[in-house]
DNA sequence: ATCATAAAGGATAAAATTATCCTTTATTAT
DNA sequence: ATAATAAAGGATAATTTTATCCTTTATGAT
């Protein structure tokens, strides 16, 4: 569904989220440590999310990244888009060179409401709730054992 | 959603059921022509299908891939479980180690909605009746141009 | 000003996925 | 029996994805 990096875009954005909650600014290094991805892989994603303006970033002592009000409006749709593209919202499921009602692929009809779902999924919780979930214990963002 | 080999596979499916519906068995090549896949890495495909049950095959002249009454439970279900196993229904959607709500990921609660939904996407038509709709023009399997 | 710190960026490298080619085995037609 | 056909299988290659390492740039602390 997600690619690997991908889905570490996604853990990583929610821990600087997180971190932001209480006025941190995180390092690549502790975001890859936290999520269990390697650290320099993690700075390479975090390079994209800052250019695409999920989350920003301070070079320098006391540097880090973070997110401020205006990233308040990003969701986890935005990081998946930035990482992954639009395939998954737009392309076609089969790899049909484009995805259109004229000549569909067999699975066009039905692919519309594992979008929305997933859609539903991407939006339904800010970044923030996201953060705040894992803050409380609710959900979390590694499995170490 | 799905990798690039079981796309194939899936449209290399419903091609053989097409074809099983007029009574035709049909080798690899052809199907990768109608499918616009590489034919030797469609064969390899097949490899698996048949060895999963999902298709049936005969060697030597007037022999190819067909599907005969012990294929008609299969559904793409079974197809992308061949293919892609089961990380798409069980696995953790971030990736975690173990998908569980017990410690969950931040998507976790959402996913079953998606997955539901993915489940029915590929259940709730049946391999011929795909076939059927490729047959009369209502689905394609490829994109030329 | 100088040094330490951390992100940005470039160059490789390793691993996984996708793709090709060639040989072997089974089956049918002649 | 022999030749032709097509799937099965093995070996290898190309490509993409994932991962590592090192240098450069920006920033703050001293
Ligand atoms: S999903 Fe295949 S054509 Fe739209
Ligand atoms: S989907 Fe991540 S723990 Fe279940």
């Amino acid at each position: 569904m997600f690619s690997k990096t991908c889905q570490y875009a996604i853990k990583a954005v929610i821990y600087i989220h997180k971190q932001s909650l209480v006025g941190k600014k995180v390092g690549a290094k502790e975001i890859g440590q936290e999520i269990d991805a390697p650290d320099a892989f993690t700075a390479k994603i975090l390079q994209i999310l800052v250019r695409q303006q999920v989350v920003g970033s301070f070079k320098g002592p006391t540097g880090g990244f973070f997110v401020d009000k205006s990233h308040e409006s990003k969701t986890l749709k935005d990081v998946v888009m930035a990482i992954d593209g639009d395939g998954l919202f737009h392309g076609c499921s089969l790899g049909l060179k484009q995805c259109s009602e004229v000549n569909p692929c067999p699975l066009h009809f039905e692919i519309s409401n594992v979008r929305t779902k997933i859609i539903h999924m991407l939006t339904v919780k800010s970044l923030k709730q996201l953060a705040e979930e894992v803050g409380d214990g609710t959900t979390v963002l590694a499995r170490f054992a």
